[in-house]
RNA sequence: GGCGCGGUAGCCAAGUGGUAAGGCCGAGCUCUGCAAAAGCUCUAUGCGCCGGUUCAAUUCCGGCCCGCGCCUCCA
């Protein structure tokens, strides 16, 4: 079976191309764009890093664990780290370490694997002052009286292909109308160009690197087509991001590289769609941007917040809401029974081929979590544990985690219930009865079995 | 203004030219002192509106209405 999946450039569902057997060298390379790190990360980005989590887990599946090389950079230097690092008074690998880890653990938490490289952009300077000189050479940069270097768009016949840029023309009524004019555009030939390698400026600080062009730092765009070119190769399969990123980033990419290396970039883009909050998209102003912990603080598990955000397609956007939340974890709690029911059955068919299937179909996750419940519904074929694992595996669904992050049990609480197990274990159920309802009243269930009980926190 | 996406049950969401997966919620039942869990059952003559093509359209075509995203450094 092949994968199948959309490919944001020809704009058609395009099968993924298969490392060659009779090469043992020739490995999938999937490049992934990564987060800037100079806050948390949201939930709209963790959409994104977990869609290409479970492509990444079904591209090892289908072509092999030792045949995909997973790419995913951190841009570690741009205006908002910097100003960041300036906000707080503090270096700026101090500031971007700490949000590395942050994201680091967050991504732990929501079971992403980690890629298999993970580059910076400060990490890789030499590289992408390289590429600038090439382009430089070959008459596809120039630069600006202030030391900035600019890629010159008119130079590449191409440009825009992945964005239809051509058939976007600026119009009075264009939202960017009015934004072209001022700082940017003072030193560049063309509104359209972009910088490769930016001019120090005070603001800046001490993060300028020397270049042939002076002391400055790299543009955004120009991290990717270097790193992707060395950890990678000139032409690599698969690139992906968000939507956003489209344009200008990606065709910026396409742009430097092909220009520089003279070869195809990318055989296969694909672009998730982004997540809206309440059906609006997320912004401080809206007060509806979350992060991992504001939803660990509701009570909420990271594991639901994974399954919440494989409820829709990749390619359309998906309206998170809290409620998603609850619909998650009751989800999982059906999962995880089930998983229990199989827990002794032997190694049978492959029942849960089906939800595999789903996936190399364009990455149809919702509806491989549809194939999933109605195997365990129909109860069709044999219980197959090892198949329902390897399922779950691709989703990156870890049912063994914890429901919810145990929370700390005040000692009245845990007295209230003593009192009550006390109660019942002499039968007044009037007043284990009445127990109940005052821990119901503290915001806590409790949980009965035939020996024990269990408290739980009343979910917000 | 340009480019693009979507409107399917209370909520979320797949899908197909031949008669609507699935999840959540809700209801009933079994079990259980109660509650929860677990199990079983039920829940769209209908897929934004209007036309057209067709033996047959939610699925194709056209028009309209509504919502949303992107349009220079936001996944």
């Amino acid at each position: 079976m092949a994968i199948k999946l959309f490919d944001s450039l020809t704009r058609e569902i395009r099968e993924l191309r298969k490392p060659d057997p009779a090469h043992p060298q020739d490995i999938f390379s999937f490049y992934n764009c990564g987060p800037t790190v100079y806050a948390p990360a949201h939930i709209g980005n963790f959409r994104t890093f977990v869609i290409n989590d479970v492509l990444r887990r079904l591209l090892e599946l289908e072509f092999g664990a030792g045949k995909v090389k997973h790419v995913r950079n951190l841009t570690d230097v741009d205006d908002k780290t910097i100003r960041r690092a300036r906000e707080e008074g503090r270096p700026l690998v101090d500031v971007t370490k700490q949000w590395t880890a942050k994201f680091h653990a967050d991504c732990a938490a929501l079971n992403c694997l980690p890629p298999h490289v993970e580059p910076t952009a400060t990490g890789y300077i030499k590289e992408q002052v390289n590429m600038i000189e090439v382009l430089m050479e070959k008459g596809n940069a120039y630069r600006a009286p202030d030391g900035s270097v600019y890629f010159k768009v008119s130079s590449f016949e191409n440009y825009g292909r992945l964005s239809r840029v051509k058939e976007r023309e600026l119009q009075p009524g264009s939202a960017l109308a009015g934004k072209v004019t001022a700082a940017d555009a003072d030193e560049k030939e063309d509104v359209s160009d972009f910088a490769l390698w930016k001019s120090h400026k005070p603001d800046d600080g001490d993060n300028a690197w020397e270049s042939p062009w002076g002391r400055g730092r790299p543009g955004w765009h120009i991290e990717c087509s270097a790193m992707s070119k060395a950890i990678l190769g000139d032409t690599i399969d698969l690139h992906t991001g968000g939507e956003d990123l489209e344009f200008p980033h990606h065709d910026n990419e396409i742009a430097q590289s092909e220009c520089c290396n003279g070869v195809t970039f990318a055989r296969h883009w694909f672009h998730s769609k982004h997540l809206l909050v309440d059906g609006k998209k997320m912004s401080k102003s809206l007060g509806n941007l979350y992060t991992l912990d504001d939803l660990v603080a509701k009570g909420f598990s990271p594991m639901a917040l994974r399954y919440a955000l494989l409820t829709a397609h990749p390619r359309k956007q998906l309206n998170f809401t809290l409620d998603s939340l609850h619909a998650a974890e009751s989800a999982l709690a059906s999962l995880r029974a089930h998983r229990a029911s199989l827990a002794s059955s032997p190694a049978a068919h492959d029942t849960f081929a089906p939800v595999i299937t789903a996936l190399q179909d364009d990455l149809n996750i919702p509806g491989a979590l549809g194939a999933l419940f109605t195997i365990i519904n129909r109860k069709t074929g044999e219980p197959d544990l090892a198949s329902f694992d390897r399922a779950l595996f691709v989703l990156g669904l870890d049912l063994t985690v914890a429901a919810a992050p145990k929370a700390d049990i005040p000692a009245d609480i845990t007295a209230l219930a003593e009192k009550r197990w006390a109660a019942k274990q002499a039968k007044d159920f009037a007043a284990a009865d009445a127990l109940r309802k005052e821990l119901a009243a503290a915001g806590w269930s409790m949980l009965d079995s035939k020996t024990d009980y269990k408290l739980e926190p009343v979910k917000k």
